[in-house]
DNA sequence: TGTACATCAGTGAACGCGCGTTCACTGATGTAC
DNA sequence: TGTACATCAGTGAACGCGCGTTCACTGATGTAC
């Protein structure tokens, strides 16, 4: 059979990185360790090298794949939720990276938690970073044309010149007051779900299931209806 | 003199900690070594352990220290604003956070990044932890007391039980609708202060400060005049 | 004030360990004629 | 279809390194009489 031995390399691939991840959720991505990880596979350390190059090597690749599991869960609950209902598909994207993070902390933590030291992220990185932005920005696009009435409260010039080169950058429209709101939800969001994967709320929220959804529903109501 | 060796012994004790979070900055946490200190130091590696018994008290000392520092910031900044003015606390709270984050990153990775893979954190830290959020629930409190109007929007009754346990909890006596949008801002100052320390906003936000205040104007604003 | 003793800081060697990476190699699997 | 050769996966030994922690020790600093 042709494609034999390419099927079984990538199958050998995959599991290194399963091993990778088991090990980062253990351990913490610093102490990864590609002897373990040869160890768990019962083969010689130096057969790894057959697969990545370095242990850098390894960890860009865990660290794309991150994003794009991110990525792919929060495109999948957007486009679940009908394209006119704003507050559902702010709620299903939340929702979206919450759950993500808490099915894959270990993940989570290699992308949003502390950079791991030494390591330096090359840009190949960055088209998979974005991929969950776009669902978000896309969602600010369609919030800021419904959006009927303006705030009243000035920007400084720093900032107005700030969210402008945000448009030029993203190629997008959005004004000034639903990109800062926008920013800003964006921040609780990945705030609260620090909180939670590593270790804040503890003696603090309970029931962060139903802490998160009314919290959801209370900035994306601000999102949306902001007057 | 008396208590001149203690006086040196003190001041030992403060090179070390010094010298470790200068290692942690540049190296990250996981790979703090006592031998490493010891070297700069230029005395022997077994000689640490006479002021430190191993290399987790010194985390958990340093962890400590982080904590005191931040919750020092905020309170500084804290009682500098006038007490009535509920805005000015806000940002000066907002902006402490922040200027002590990004003055000393590598404690500030230790404490909100990725916790540390195999260090516990003893109880004897959690006093230090929450010395900050008094000044934060101190201000939600004093928000509480001038909202006139309430939201509309119903609460499931799993999030009003959790907002009750914490008022239990934290023996104060601040309304579900101050509660909920208090704790979004909280998520929204570390989630964004991490994204900066990070480095998630290179490529997405260049002013840094000038945004910043433009958002915790913006949430200020939300959390003292809600409708 | 001077001596005897206890306390403490710091030494240096050693323990056992794990790490990333390289290299020459052995066989097995595929490919070209 | 069968043979010759190239490709590839995996081995095992070795390199040089750093780590936390222990232990018996040497002197210097303080304390008690």
């Amino acid at each position: 059979v042709a494609g034999l031995r390419e099927r079984v390399r990538a199958e050998l691939i995959a599991d290194i990185k399963r091993l990778a991840c088991a090990q980062i959720a253990a351990e913490g991505a610093p102490s990864l360790s590609l002897r373990a990880i040869a160890r768990d596979l019962g083969m010689a350390s130096s057969a790894i090298y057959r697969y990545f190059a370095s242990r850098d090597e390894l960890l860009t690749a865990l660290i794309i794949d991150s994003y794009e599991a991110l990525g792919a869960a929060v495109e999948d609950a957007s486009t679940k939720a009908k394209p006119d209902d704003l507050l559902g598909r702010w709620i299903a994207l939340g929702q979206a990276v919450r759950r993500w993070a808490l099915a894959n902390p270990a993940e989570y933590g290699l992308i949003y938690g502390t950079p791991v030291p030494g390591y330096k992220a090359p840009e190949l990185t960055i088209p998979s970073a974005t991929r969950y932005t776009e669902v978000l920005i896309a969602l600010l696009v369609d919030i800021d044309a419904t959006r009927s009435t303006r705030s009243i409260r000035a920007l400084s010039p720093a900032a107005r010149r700030e969210y402008k080169l945000f448009r030029t950058r993203t190629g997008t429209n959005v004004s000034d007051d639903v990109l800062i709101d926008g920013l800003a939800a964006w921040g609780m969001l990945f705030g609260t779900v620090s909180f939670e994967v590593f270790g804040h709320l503890r003696n603090v929220i309970d029931d962060v299931d139903a802490h998160f959804v009314a919290m959801l529903d209370r900035v994306g109501h601000q999102l949306i209806n902001r007057s």
